[in-house]
DNA sequence: AGAGAAATTTAGGCATCCCTAAATATCTGA
DNA sequence: TCAGATATTTAGGGATGCCTAAATTTCTCT
């Protein structure tokens, strides 16, 4: 397989990260905004990696796109460069949580695969990011765990954290600061267009308010098992 | 200061490893040769290095190149980079000694300062890459150690291994493969054009040739001290 | 069916960094 | 001094990846 740019890179993460299931089509108008380029660039952009031999994404004119096998396979190389960075940095440099992923966005790019896993040597094989995210293995997908977003789960039920965003540095130190972390047990009380009241909990006085912005940062999952 | 691209940021290095002594100038030919890229390349970069506010080289048509301060500053920033990721990943990865170049060589354009600070904190503040060569401080240069070409070096006087080349993978195997690695004290017995030959050593049995290929690449200062 | 939204196409441009080939200029040593 | 070595200039090109603006096509919803 012919290697590939940062830019390509960039795209085919883009496209499996907005892809919730895997045969979901992704449109220009999307990735144009979640790279903050202009939906021009990625018209010209999805021609040349359909054009690819082999192509790294099947595209649909004014109908969207979506990964070819080759392009999902490199796309999940790249999620698993990221999360083990990311756990790197947290783990081993001792990285404050909100300062992982711009570091790893970048380097990601740029090691190897001698460096993949010896860093994955080094963390002994981990299967979660310091986010909650699953680390996918090194050849091959791996299965969607059953996390939902938390903006989704119904009141009153019980719900672990599974994960929580890692784009936004100031969410992240916000809900660093509240305790919302992968793995605290959490209760909707109420759910308002904006926000979401959280119930109190264990070593919380007072059933607190979240607004969307980081409602949407954080999946979750029941607490059973 | 601006921010510098991958491949200014290699003129500056070649352009510092080119030039021993600090005021020495240094030739676009051979900048070709070390970068692998054509003479008339070379001088286009460097007219648009010399451009540049402030300049990063100064540069002097038909006699040479040298770096101005800006440029050696960030030379000797990206140095301390490739040399501190050397020391990572050799000590940390535990990757092979003829295998932490050609990684660090890439990777040293895209850490950030804090993954620089971190990395430096990590290893304990290293003063020595694992080839020998003097890993230089956050700020500033470093004054040149004491070592000398193995090749100057005369016959008959003991000599410790300061540092070896750090861009040979094979050269390197070889060395490590006869000992002949920093700190350990060697004595040249005769000099030809094409070789050195080494006499015998506690723990080698018999006098041994050096070719000129490896001998390039060993540094050594006198034992005293 | 028609309007508005979404996406594409076309045409031109910019920046970076590299290449070749041929002509020219400068330097240096015998 | 002058020939050969060294370096520069000029003029052309390629690749990547981004931009704008305007025209157009296609889709989707009412
Ligand atoms: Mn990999
Ligand atoms: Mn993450
Ligand atoms: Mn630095
Ligand atoms: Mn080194």
């Amino acid at each position: 397989m012919a290697a590939t740019s940062q830019a390509v890179d960039d795209y085919l993460k883009a496209i499996l990260e907005l892809s919730g299931s895997a045969t979901e089509l992704v449109s220009s108008n999307a990735l144009a905004a979640r790279l903050g380029v202009r939906a021009a660039s990625v018209t010209g952009m999805l021609q040349k990696l359909a054009a690819q031999r082999p192509p790294l994404v099947v595209y649909q004119k004014h109908r969207g796109v979506r990964l070819s096998s080759a392009g999902k396979q490199r796309a999940w190389e790249i999620v698993r460069h990221h999360r083990l960075l990311e756990l790197f940095l947290h783990n081993i440099l001792k990285y404050p949580l909100d300062e992982v992923h711009e570091e790893a966005e970048r380097l990601e790019h740029f090691i190897s695969e001698r460096f993949e896993d010896r860093v994955a040597a080094l963390l002994g094989d981990p299967k979660i990011d310091p986010h909650g995210h699953v680390i996918p293995h090194k050849h091959g997908t791996h299965a969607f765990p059953d996390e939902v977003p938390l903006a989704d789960w119904p009141a009153g039920e019980p719900a672990v954290i599974r994960s929580v965003g890692d784009r936004d540095p100031a969410a992240l130190r916000e809900l660093q600061r509240l305790d919302l972390v992968p793995g605290v047990t959490i209760v909707v009380k109420v759910r308002n267009p904006n926000a979401v009241t959280l119930s109190a909990l264990p070593g919380r006085n007072t059933p607190f308010r979240l607004s969307n912005e980081l409602v949407n940062q954080i999946a979750v999952a029941a607490t059973s098992r």
